[in-house]
DNA sequence: CATTCCCGCCACCGG
DNA sequence: CCGGTGGCGGGAATG
């Protein structure tokens, strides 16, 4: 047994914690003087920290806190373990609350901050230890920099955005998300046989991660000491840090599990170990770092559930990295640095190392890896073409699928009371004007009215001139976001017959439960307000299947998402308790520019939104494939690696709206899956009759791209499984609406119909009963497993005769 | 039992 | 060579 009182500290640290308004805690070895400016407020710290102690510790406190002014008598008896400063208190998170509170979040540039390791172990009382863990994940992030023995200088979270940037950008040359769809495809695969014979094809084509030695990323402005800092051999921990944060910032439902974490992790720097032994401490130390970026609130946990159960994993809900445009911001910065090579070129990339050793410029080309993606996708094609009739799935051909297809990914974000206040959504008085490092802002907080979520999906709140009504457009996280501005029109309104009761009368918290749970330490807060919170979040989390293939699936998510909802005021209550009013619409990734520099075409082909927006803002919306539409429409497109990959299949992008747009993209461009939603696009605006647009699928089928959706199907039944749960309450939700909808096709109704299709759709494989409806549900079911992507029920009926 | 992750041994490394 | 660093994994606490 352990001898829990090792240090009489516990009641000191006890002490610490329940007194926020006091100083008590040690002052910072510098003047503390919080500028103006400065959002950080001693107190603040200290409250978090309160709060984040689990109601456990807090009735220790108090019990504690009883015996002690009560009587002695007492004393012996529960003194006995009952102090026990319980693991809680000695977490790591908690730990590095205090950490944090010490230093304010912005540090006034002037002065800048050091950091004596041996005060700070003393003043927190933990062993040394504890604060290297913390530190070097600060110091991953930048937050922090050593000088030297002992010393670190703060930095606060004045780099933060850069260095997301640039480690979003490093992921993203990176496989990364190919990484993790392969993951988890092999999982999937994986399930019933314990045998992971075939895994041969994946792990040969991907090659995990052979070159993968990757240094420390470094930021320009930042002061990293020496060459000490990329002294090779340590900084495993930091470098694991970065690692896993950019899995965040890259992969679509911005959720990681730790498994897959820990297995791509692992993957790179050692060729497929299934070592077990190997694979736990990689979780450990995941669980550190994660306690740490926790702290930071730049994550959260979370728990996906799969059928096989539920797994642990974290949410991102840090700022949204911008789409990381030409370095335009950056550059200021890195000027400064003064990285070996002298191009003439500033760029975060010169200044970080990249991950992987190529070195010179590192085109995508070049990574053996990518290449061997592509090959085995045309070898899949292949194979697909050669059975097109069978909707057989071929394994390797899965990672083709778009991810929403396969996990949600889109979520219902709704915000919590705390985080709306953080947010200054509501009205809470002043805290909009924070100093916030000026980039974000344009994304996230743009009009009040709904609260800027960032969670895996931002959404855009966009005021309508007109009618005053705004809307959330959600956007695809990964970069490229575009602005664009669309009315809503008749749209909001939900036709009469149809569901448009769907989606109110559902219980929000039907949809909550299901998919997350949220630390201990948000949990505390949230109780106290817990009406208001209870509703909260609905977010699925999908990550599991997810992403199959890159951005170009991404496009596809048409389906999921668009939800609509009503935009009349109660939408303001109802979104704060509920999800966000408007139509929440993914645009996976648009163009990443603001709008105001969109271009005319641009806006034409992509932004139109606003030009047609009128006659539905889904249109406008109505996602096609993104990659496709930046490969194809947008010149000025930043172009990624995966992007290119995947250009070949996806083909014409439809842009859509114009019916100038739609002639001429339907007639260029290839069938592939956005053709359907170009279908669906069209009879919404209703331009198309119904039974026309069905005549796309036919050519899906036809071409190498069907495959992809017939797998699709498949996929979806097992492996989206935690999105199943959400799914359903949406479901049937939507369904209702559908019937009713169904029988009268007027322009406007169509709205709901997406999210009733992405429902149907997922429900595919079971078919969750209970539908009245049977013809309708029966076609779509059928028109899925052919390999529809999604087409709503009524257009299938539709096509049916 | 499973998940979470604290503790601290001890190898390394850099001064 | 010494003391700061920080891999690493046992196994305790917690769920």
């Amino acid at each position: 047994l352990k001898t829990p009182l090792k240090q009489a500290a516990t009641s000191q640290l006890v002490l610490t914690e329940r007194q926020p308004d006091c100083q008590p805690l040690t002052p910072p070895p510098k003047p503390k003087e919080t500028p103006p400016a400065d959002p950080w407020t001693p107190t603040s710290n200290l409250k978090m920290l309160i709060s984040a102690a689990s109601p456990e510790i807090r009735s220790r406190e108090q019990r504690r806190q009883l015996s002690d002014s009560s009587s002695e008598a007492h004393l012996l008896g529960d003194e006995y373990e009952k102090s026990q400063p319980s693991r809680k208190e000695k977490s790591l998170g908690l730990l590095c609350h205090k950490f944090l509170a010490r230093y304010p979040e912005y540090p006034s540039p002037s002065q800048k901050s050091y950091i004596c390791l041996d005060e700070v172990t003393e003043e927190l009382h933990v062993e040394r230890r504890r604060i290297y863990d913390i530190v070097n994940v600060l110091e991953s992030l930048h937050m922090v920099s050593r000088l030297a023995r002992n010393r670190y200088v703060w930095h606060g979270r004045h780099n933060l955005p850069q260095t997301l940037q640039a480690l979003k950008k490093v992921g993203e040359e990176n496989k990364y998300i190919q990484q993790i769809q392969m993951i988890r495809r092999r999982e999937y695969e994986h399930e019933f046989e314990p045998d992971g014979e075939r895994n041969e094809e994946m792990a040969s084509s991907f090659g995990s991660s052979e070159q993968s030695e990757m240094s420390f990323v470094e930021l320009p402005g930042v002061e990293f000491r020496a060459a000490s800092v990329n002294g090779r051999k340590y900084k495993s921990l930091r470098v694991m840090s970065q690692k896993f944060v950019m899995l965040f910032l890259v992969s679509t439902p911005q959720i990681v599990s730790l498994e897959v974490a820990a297995k791509i992790l692992i993957g790179e720097d050692q060729l497929e170990d299934l070592d077990k032994s190997k694979f736990k401490t990689k979780i450990r130390r995941l669980y550190d770092i994660a306690n740490v970026l926790s702290s930071l609130k730049l994550i959260k946990k979370v728990h996906v559930t799969e059928e096989r159960g539920r797994k642990p994993a974290f949410k991102w809900t840090g700022p949204e990295v911008l789409p990381n445009t030409q370095d335009t911001k950056l550059e200021a910065t890195s000027a400064t640095c003064s990285p070996p090579s002298s191009e003439s070129i500033p760029s975060i990339e010169q200044c970080s190392k990249t991950l992987f050793p190529s070195k010179g410029k590192q085109n995508f080309t070049r990574h053996s890896s990518l290449i061997k993606l592509v090959k085995s996708i045309e070898n899949d094609r292949r194979k697909i073409q050669s059975a097109p009739t069978s909707p057989v799935k071929i394994s390797a051909s899965m990672y083709l699928f778009p991810s929403f297809l396969l996990g949600t990914s889109f979520f219902f974000v709704s915000l919590t009371a705390e985080e709306l206040q953080m947010k200054g959504a509501l009205s809470s008085p002043e805290a909009v004007p924070k100093p916030e490092p000026p980039q974000q802002p344009a994304l996230s907080q743009p009009l009040g009215v709904c609260p800027a979520s960032h969670s895996s999906v931002s959404p855009l709140i966009l005021p309508h001139p007109q009618s005053g009504v705004s809307y959330a457009i959600y956007l695809h996280p990964s970069q490229a976001h575009t602005v664009t501005t669309y009315s809503p029109g008749f749209m909001l309104q939900p036709p009469p017959g149809a569901n448009a009761t769907g989606i109110k009368s559902s219980n929000p918290k039907e949809l909550n439960k299901i998919t997350t749970e949220e630390g201990d330490t948000q949990r505390a807060m949230e109780e106290p307000t817990k009406s208001l919170a209870a509703e909260e979040r609905a977010d699925t989390k999908s990550e599991t299947s997810s992403q199959r293939c890159l951005k170009r699936s991404q496009a596809l998510q048409e389906n999921n998402l668009i939800k609509r909802r009503k935009s009349d005021e109660e939408s303001l209550d109802t979104s704060l308790t509920f999800f966000p009013s408007g139509y929440l619409i993914p645009l996976t990734h648009c163009t990443h520019g603001n709008k105001a520099e969109c271009s005319n075409k641009e806006k034409a082909g992509v932004c139109s939104l606003q030009h047609s927006a009128y006659s539905s803002p889904i249109t406008g919306v109505i996602p096609m494939p993104a990659s496709e539409l930046k490969t194809v429409n947008i010149p000025a497109f930043h172009i990624t690696p995966l992007n290119i990959m995947l250009s070949p299949n996806s083909i014409a992008a439809a842009p859509v709206l114009s019916n100038s747009c739609l002639s001429s993209s339907s007639t260029s461009s290839a069938p592939n899956p956005s053709s359907s939603a170009l279908n669906f696009m069209l009879q919404h605006i209703g331009l198309i009759p119904a039974g026309v647009q069905v005549p796309a699928n036919p050519v899906l089928q036809h071409v190498p791209v069907s495959s992809q959706s017939e797998n699709i199907s498949h996929n979806s039944g097992s492996t989206n499984v935690q999105e199943g749960k959400v799914s359903k309450n949406t479901l049937q939700l939507d369904r209702g609406g559908l019937s009713g909808n169904y029988a009268a096709p007027s322009a406007p109704k169509e709205l709901q119909e997406p999210q009733a299709v992405t429902e149907s759709f997922f429900r595919t494989p079971g078919g969750p009963n209970t539908e009245p409806s049977p013809s309708a549900n029966s076609d779509s079911t059928q028109r899925i497993s052919q390999g529809t992507l999604y087409i709503p029920q009524r257009k299938l009926e539709v096509s049916e005769d």
